[in-house]
DNA sequence: TCTGGGGTCCTAGGACCC
DNA sequence: TCTGGGGTCCTAGGACCC
């Protein structure tokens, strides 16, 4: 008797905001967003109550959302926040017209990561196949865990669940179903710290009704596609054939986009992997301009290749591609990028390959954000130090294929 | 004054090898 | 000389996710 595959798929609720509300207690019930980005003017406010214990800081001393001055985007609101229409990934400024009396915080990345750890080895101790999804998700294997397949996987999910709870102070909302792609649907159903569990029975009467945009890799490109053709709902999409669906998105994603619909996913749970690529970009706070603003974007340049370098030896990793992303002020996006022979996460090298880079991209525009990136990476210890040089194919970089800038302004080099 | 930052994966053409 | 196909690597762009 081979035991019925359960997955759950965990969330925390609010992450970043319910981080936040540990510290400052006195905003619990308070619309309040947390984001990137530059802080608000009044940030000052803040700091005068400097030596009062944090949870005694008046509510009233908190920065809004209507003072908020910079580019940020909203990672993440309060419930009370989002009944105004406040979510992730909304600009400042459109959220501040919505709910103006919000409460602003930045994002405090060491409190999230320590955080997240202590979450993620609670559940880790409970059930040990665990897939991390970016700091406040995870996809965890019941199928063998003793009680696993008790009441579908609830009596587990309530056990992690409290567990979470006694460890951070932070609720969660988990679904468990037969498969990924069925779990990370069912940990919406119930939000916030809800449990919800769905059957392979369950496709037709819990899933089919949704829009397709729940399918966790349809976006707004493929929803759009999809509108177009008349399909609105999961249903829309299982009601037509797999063939059709081939026809028209093309073997793979046809393919796919068939399964999904009728709830077949057979991933697995993948408990390790190694990371592609690292890279650091930034968005100024006004766009520059390549020839009026050399001296600053030289500057930034710069400190994104160290910091990128710094995040490889920190890690312990090494790379041979670098490359350059631009984002002009029209929001088109351009990249660039160069394999070297060798593996490196040395700054300077980085600097002079991303340099090089540069010089293959139209610099007659204002930028808006400027990154740089390391991939095919390798473990630091384990990479050659250098490759076979005179391997063709490998080296010497092949003629540009990007047009040449109208004009060199020798913007990046180092004088 | 719309629209962050850090990622992964896929596609598609060209170079180059066998 | 022409025809050819499989396979890999490199590069640029784009969709999508958290």
């Amino acid at each position: 008797m081979t035991a019925l595959r359960r997955i759950a798929h965990l969330d925390m609720d609010a992450f970043f905001a319910s981080v936040e509300l540990l510290r400052y207690p006195q905003l619990k019930g308070l619309p309040v967003v947390i984001g990137g980005g530059r802080r608000t003017a009044d940030d000052r406010v803040l700091q005068r109550h400097a030596g009062l214990p944090l949870s005694e800081i008046p509510a009233s001393a908190f920065p809004l959302l209507r003072d908020y001055v910079g580019r940020g985007v909203i990672t993440t609101a309060t419930y009370p926040a989002r009944q105004f229409g406040v979510g992730s990934a909304m600009g400042m400024m459109k959220a501040a017209k919505l709910c103006p009396q919000a409460i602003v915080l930045p994002v405090d990345f060491d409190e999230v990561r320590t955080y997240s750890r202590r979450f993620k080895s609670t559940i880790a101790e409970i059930a040990p196949v665990v897939e991390d999804r970016g700091v406040d998700e995870v996809y965890i294997d019941f199928t063998e865990v003793p009680g696993g397949q008790r009441e579908g996987g609830r009596a587990l999910a309530r056990l992690i669940q409290r567990a979470i709870f006694e460890n951070t102070a932070l609720t969660c909302s988990i679904g468990v179903a037969p498969n990924k792609l069925l779990a990370k649907m069912a940990s919406e159903f119930d939000k916030p710290n809800g449990i919800s569990i769905v059957y392979e029975a369950d496709v037709q009467t819990r899933i089919w009704p949704l829009p397709v945009r729940k399918i966790n890799g349809i976006g707004p490109k493929a929803e759009l596609k999809l509108a177009k053709l008349h399909l609105h709902t999961i249903a829309d999409i299982a009601s037509q054939s797999r063939d059709w669906l081939i026809d028209n998105f093309g073997m793979a994603t046809g393919a796919w986009l068939h399964d999904a619909a009728w709830g077949r996913d057979n991933r697995p749970v993948v408990t390790e992997s190694e990371p592609v690529s690292m890279s650091r970009e930034t968005t100024f706070e006004r766009d520059l301009h390549p020839v009026r603003d050399r001296a600053e974007l030289g500057a930034v340049f710069t400190d994104l290749c160290v910091k990128v370098a710094g995040d490889l030896q920190r890690k312990g990793y090494v790379g041979k591609t670098i490359g350059i992303k631009l984002r002009y002020d029209d929001f088109q996006i351009a990249t660039r990028d160069q394999t070297i022979d060798h593996f490196t996460a040395d700054a300077t090298t980085i600097r002079q390959i991303a340099g090089q880079c540069l010089k293959r991209v139209d610099l007659s525009r204002r930028l808006r954000l400027l990154g740089v990136r390391v991939g095919k990476l390798a473990k630091a210890g384990s990479a050659p130090a250098t490759q076979i040089a005179d391997q063709p194919g490998a080296g010497a970089p092949r003629a540009p294929s990007g047009s040449a800038p109208e004009v060199n302004l020798d913007l990046f080099e180092r004088s």
